[in-house]
DNA sequence: ATGAAAGCGCTAACAG
DNA sequence: CTGTTAGCGCTTTCAT
């Protein structure tokens, strides 16, 4: 097999003790026994057997990533902004992809992670009450990513303030006639977004002296075809709106194709605008609300780590700005076609 | 503390070796005290400790997956498809993102996985030797995505074959002058695609009795912003080609880009084809060559843990069918538009 | 500054 | 079928 630390400490002259009071960078060791161990670890390549130490020490130096859709953009600028984050800092990475209501309710009864991290970060997920106690009951600092809860840490950005944003920006351009394409507030994966980025959606409305109409919105599910499927009912209507506030840029690319489908041209028929700033919203010219995801990742990441070593740190809650990307779907200057 | 596997043993009135034994669902225990074990355990909410168990039975239950780019399409389809086949066997799934060279760099020399993973699965990476032995020495059994290599198993598709049926469907309709945007042979990320995408464009120009042209290629870099560079320095050649062949489907989408920017018009001034079957390929209305990566991920990931199992087991190479998706970007008359 | 020794919470022979 | 007993390879007091 493959050295231990009994043979480092052989080879060193030295006690098992040092050789872990060495290698772990501890104080209270002489330089030249210091050096010794090293050497004679080098030369033994030798690595530490993690598990052992996890045993011995009751740290399992990982932390938990849950994600909704690891397949979605999203999702997987989070994840790249975290694993940096957590491999420099010398933690594992254990990744949980929900996938669907199932894998959620599988993920929240069988907590798996138990006894495995020593912390969690969990994106985007409205947490009922039951998920919430059972991620209490782990014991360990959580980060949520997207919305805010008592008890636990929390990255977002103001969804409100931000949709809010989206839809003045379109006002500002002359439109009156505003439609929404949304999230069901009422799906069984229970994003965060839905609800904050539609009451953004109705304040500007209200604020600009618009009534609300029930029939200016309609259901995307965050994905292209619902989107697309969206933008048609709503171009279907007798007076139909001259432009269209995606709640995602997904949803937005979805209802510029169903416009241009149709003969018409964005923005000059119909002016579309997104939120995220996906990677494809350039590429589709699509103006957008730009959030920074690698901001939330490493100020999520980074205080979770911190509150490991400092557990009586303060829970914190961090909101992000976001950023209106104006391009040529709302306003035919930018076009860069 | 929470309940230890002793906390079990006496409340069942049992030896903790029968209750690892009832928990583990081993044979050798009678169904009564098997039960009494269950329901004692299941009262104090007990929950073996993993690395108490991997340091007694020197098996992990864990997978390391590595990945090029957690944040790029590709990646994400394939870490979720391999996430819930890891999950539902029981075993951890340790990701580690290499992002960029320095990464790459990072994880082949410190190897961070050692001790920590009975199995690694690998994707899209052209190893070098030494980091293929660097590989080796983990001693386990390793599954490459992507492309083949003695001592790996691994699952894949035919690229070669692939891109010489893009290209014959752009020659089939009519095109003679065809352009290639492919990646660099010489990326410091070493992906695997270029070389045998761009072998298998040049076979499909030579078995149509048409001469290689150095001037028709150019670097994309499989990117966006890459693609649209390339379309532009090839449409500005004297004698322009009339259809592209992107080695994947985001420098398509950058070409096609490219293209409108000049008030030319996909297909019918310049056709272009990807590869991949990218989420927004459809949303672009690209025709494209489309690679089921789930397939790739679970049988990848299927035959990994078998191995697990039997060691002895041959080392596998599994060359999944691809398939030609035409859409509006070769045939106008597939387009949606 | 260093070593001895007692665990950490399991699994895996080996008895019986 | 069940219990006893060694470890697994570390970390961590507590001495010295």
């Amino acid at each position: 097999m493959t050295a231990s630390i009994e043979d480092v400490a052989k080879r060193a002259g030295v006690s098992i003790a040092t050789v872990s009071r060495s290698l772990r960078g501890l104080p209270d060791v002489a330089p030249s026994t210091r050096h010794r161990v090293l050497v004679a670890a080098r030369e033994l390549d030798y690595v530490a057997s993690p598990f052992a130490a996890r045993l011995a020490s009751g740290r399992t130096a990982t932390v938990g990533v849950v994600v909704p859709f690891v397949n979605r953009w999203y999702y997987g600028e989070f994840l790249a902004g975290a694993e940096s984050q957590l491999y420099a800092s010398g933690f594992d990475l254990l990744l949980y992809n929900l996938a669907d209501p199932d894998g959620r309710q599988r993920f929240f009864t069988m907590m798996r992670v138990r006894k495995r991290v020593d912390a969690l970060l969990v994106a985007s997920l409205v947490l009922t009450d039951i998920e919430a106690d059972a991620l209490r009951t782990l014991g360990c600092p959580i980060g949520l990513l997207g919305f805010a809860r008592p008890g636990f840490h929390s990255s977002r950005i103001d969804d409100t303030r931000s949709a809010r944003t989206a839809v003045e920006h379109l006002l500002a351009m002359g439109h009156r006639r505003i439609g929404l394409i949304g999230g069901d507030t009422e799906d069984p994966m229970r994003f965060t977004p839905p609800l904050h980025r539609r009451s953004g959606y109705a304040r500007a409305l209200q604020e600009a002296g618009i009534g609300y109409r029930a029939d200016f919105e309609e259901l995307g599910y965050y994905t292209v075809a619902g989107g697309e499927h969206a933008a048609d009912v709503l171009l279907d209507r007798p007076d139909p709106p001259t432009a269209l506030f995606a709640e995602s840029d997904e949803m937005a690319f979805g209802a510029i194709r169903a416009i241009r489908r149709r003969g018409l041209r964005v923005p000059q028929d119909v002016a579309v605008i997104g939120f995220d700033d996906h990677a494809s919203a350039e590429l589709m010219d699509l103006s957008t609300i730009r959030q920074p995801i690698g901001t939330q990742a490493s100020e999520l990441t980074g205080r979770v780590l911190a509150a490991l070593s400092d557990p009586s740190a303060e829970p914190f809650d961090r909101v992000v700005p976001t950023e209106l990307v104006v391009r040529g779907s709302t306003n035919p200057a930018r076009s860069v076609y």
